[in-house]
DNA sequence: GGATGTAATGAGAAGCTTTTGCATTTGTAA
DNA sequence: TTACAAATGCAAAAGCTTCTCATTACATCC
């Protein structure tokens, strides 16, 4: 077990305690897809004495960090998640908001192909699947 | 030629000059991919007599009638491109912000298998590559 | 363990993009 | 040409995110 301490000083950020909780809530969280506001109402819920302005801070900060990547989905808010594994990307239920990661070998290759085709130096990629789940599919007939 | 008139009509849309100036640009610049900024200031410099608050609210019924497609690049502000041709997906340079497009069937089939597998019926998707283009590569170095 | 300098934080204001309300104008169908 | 519904312009408002600046907290050095 790491401490989230010990975790934010690999990545070169002083120890604070906004840091650190925000941390926490993200690990606590690992499924979820939280907005800056979602981890902010968790803050609030737990009494904790920390700004939204301060939660875009730190949030900002981890991603350039490399602790968190921030994803762009339909709708507008920034979407914020810990950077854990394997780089995946994400299929999207228009109706129920449910996030899932998938992985697929064949379509990386294929991105990394095309890039290199073009001469383009690739940083980063998003891939978004969006659709209805199974279980709105059934609820909506 | 179609004219922009007609086109509207198909769409459903009624025909109307602020309706028929937006087209007409997008149509001029099929090769760009605009914000609504981008719109409204060619219609300024056009002495075109249109609000903001129109343009946006054009685009969003473009998009609804299928003339126009809205992306979600890195950002914020969305972006618009007329729909034209097959589906295409992007890669955009992060230094210029060339934004190139490309498709392959390979990733279309994939995709569709990983939300057939899942059980989700896909409504959309997008997948965009950021990079560095060949020209940008030259002059950072 | 305590002082010191720097970086981080909280609160509110500000900035941007996008949407909305409403009085007025425009397009269309009779 | 008339008449009605739909569309528009303007200004105000509504999100989301960033910035400013006075205050506070962290890490380091003694």
């Amino acid at each position: 077990m790491v401490s989230t301490t010990q975790e934010l000083k690999e990545a070169g950020l002083k120890a604070t305690v906004p840091r650190m909780k925000i941390l926490e809530i993200l690990d606590q969280r690992r499924d979820d897809h939280m907005t800056a506001e979602d981890v902010y109402k968790v803050l609030l819920e737990n009494n904790e004495d920390i700004g939204l302005a301060t939660v875009y801070r730190v949030l900002t900060q981890f991603e350039q960090a490399g602790l968190v990547h921030r994803h762009h989905f339909e709708g507008g808010q920034s979407i914020f998640e810990l950077a854990q594994g394997e780089h995946h990307d994400h299929m999207l239920c228009t109706v129920c908001g449910k996030v899932e990661e998938f992985v697929d070998e064949e379509i990386e290759k294929r991105q990394l192909a095309i890039a290199k085709k073009a001469g383009y130096r690739i940083t980063d990629h998003s891939l978004y699947i969006y659709g209805v789940c199974p279980n709105c599919q059934k609820k909506g007939k």
